[in-house]
DNA sequence: ACCTTTCATTGGAACGTTCCAACAAGTATG
DNA sequence: CATACTTGTTGGAACGTTCCAATGAAAGGT
């Protein structure tokens, strides 16, 4: 008895109450005289006394609690979306529990039935790496709101991310108005968000007019994969380009060092805008042009589908896109050679 | 009973057992018979059974949860100390609930309580900022290993972290060695980590021989503080320092700025070295020489001694300290000019 | 003075587990 | 052939809550 924590059972003998008593003054009920109220909240000083949420939630059905699954909380970008959850769901009295991801889709898999094991009453997937079938088969036991990408449709999973084609777009024509043409892509692999990137890349470079330069050189969205592919990008090209678009700005950071290791100035030579709009990107000594998701309200508009998901388990799929913006920074900048 | 989950008696009546054996089965005993298994684990599978945590925990009287108070999920040096406590715990059969702070030091009291009302068997507070007494009287409650500072005692906590005055003497020991005597420390401003690589920094100078040398700017842990401290540093100097000791990486990253912003060179004029060893630090645009600590193994270590502590409740507090490497990079240089 | 209403309070069932003591049905031991 | 163990299985209590139906007391209405 000394080591263990108190009960409400303690409380209640120690105000000289009934135990129900005290679980609706816990509760903030009207119909308790304030007398007891008192003598309650005082036993509950003393004692240190302290709500055991197992036994709630066992009791009420409820857990209050939603899970967040969160690929790799070394990417800022994640962790930016991640602050968004958090403050929404908190407003609303939930809890979050956080699990990242780690190496292996099958970890996530595994990671993803203990939040279940634990009731959480909504699920919030950031970037995930799960295949089709496990994803649709969890949207049809829990709530689930996927964030950052919207392939794959579920009956009531609902999913928020930015329009990757639209932004891209926007840094295409940003070049343009610079005055460049010969604008190459360094793309970021095999992935969704990525082709959808490549994709606005296309066709923006098409609408106006530039079919001819559109030129693509395979990357990957690490510091390392965009080195290497602004490497290839400035090396082997019939023409050099004078601008690079890359698909996010941890790669844009690479390619960067790449083009001052090649003796070329940015952006005096050679223009780089990223994608993603990270926090760090806006460092002084960085200084990045890039396409920005508002990454903390992605967050939040998923906390916000939840919640409304959670008292609404049959309403339909949403899926919502939010638009980027550019934010010009220093990385970009007028073409000077023509050639 | 349509929507509502399986619970282990639904398992037991498919299976034609009793729930005491589903139990049984569930937990992994011998005492089983191979026939009652096979059904059981085909009811289990047949109705998507999973085992309610809630209730669980409240049996047991465990919840094989951990809890984790971080600061600041921005700060790269968080997310990596995380990552090593995660791998560490997961090893373990436990899970982890993740709180990030926010700005305000009372919502982070709240969200420890938050914690602490599902049962955490323990606590790791990775750079809290919690007064003394708030924390000794959790540490009392339960176990609690606190991460990155140990400038406060309490009786069964325990503490991992860097040594942040023998950090501060390798990075003087360094730019000493590439020649320079004009060092300057941006300090950090006014928490216990920078009070420490501060004295680190006056000690090292001092056995160095170059008391008359020392001085230090007022600064903070962002880039902004980074920057403006650098400013003042390289102006109002009486003679221009040749080096900058800077309180941390990003910081560090913001000075770098101010020094090209005033037409010096990194490293050949002004060599600059941080504090942390953050990845971003690695990158190829940054390049920056540092002295690192070892992140994942600190969160490695608090949750071996969580985990420890969680058996063995009244052991005596510990106080490790893990020792930081230099890491060289581009940003320091030999010192070129002497006056 | 009696019936109704409101108010503050209470005991007990339920939530889904685990664990313990008990128990048949064999199987080995004397 | 009784006695003792093993093996597999079971009902029921316990964990700490919430919530519902029931209670007694006080106040109000006629």
């Amino acid at each position: 008895m000394s080591t263990s924590r108190p009960t409400i059972n303690d409380v209640a003998t120690r105000a000289g109450v009934s135990k129900s008593l005290v679980s609706l003054a816990l509760s903030g009920s009207t119909r308790v005289s304030d007398v007891s109220r008192q003598r309650i909240v005082d036993a509950v000083a003393e004692l240190g006394y302290r709500r055991n949420a197992a036994a709630r939630s066992l009791a009420v059905r409820r857990s209050h609690t939603i899970g967040v699954l969160i690929l790799d909380l070394h990417n800022p970008v994640f962790a930016e979306i991640l602050d968004g959850v958090q403050i929404e769901v908190r407003e609303h009295g939930f809890s979050t529990m956080l699990i990242s991801g780690g190496a292996d889709p099958e970890l996530e898999q595994a990671e993803i039935d203990t939040l279940l094991q634990f009731q959480v009453e909504g699920l919030i997937l950031i970037a995930h790496r799960l295949p089709a079938h496990v994803l649709t088969a969890i949207a049809a036991e829990v709530p689930t709101v996927v964030v950052t990408r919207d392939d794959i449709a579920a009956p009531h999973m609902d999913s928020v991310s930015n329009d990757d084609v639209a932004g891209a777009r926007m840094a295409v024509d940003h070049l343009v108005e610079l005055g460049h043409s010969r604008i190459v892509h360094l793309n970021g692999g095999d992935n969704p968000v990525s082709h959808a990137r490549e994709e606005g890349y296309r066709r923006a470079m098409t609408q106006h007019g530039l079919v001819e330069h559109i030129r693509v050189v395979p990357g990957g969205l690490t510091d390392a994969t965009g080195y290497a592919a602004a490497r290839t990008a400035l090396s082997s090209a019939p023409s050099t380009p004078t601008a690079l678009f890359v698909a996010n700005d941890v790669a844009a950071m690479g390619a960067i060092a790449a083009v001052e290791n090649a003796n070329l100035r940015v952006p005096e030579d050679v223009s780089v805008i990223g994608y993603d709009g990270i926090s760090i990107g806006g460092m002084r000594r960085l200084n990045l042009t890039t396409v920005a998701q508002p990454l903390a309200d992605l967050g939040r508009l998923a906390a916000q589908h939840m919640l409304f998901r959670i008292n609404n388990r049959t309403a339909p799929a949403t899926r919502q896109h939010v638009s980027a913006t550019l934010i010009v920074r220093g990385t970009t900048g007028p073409v000077t050679v023509t050639t």
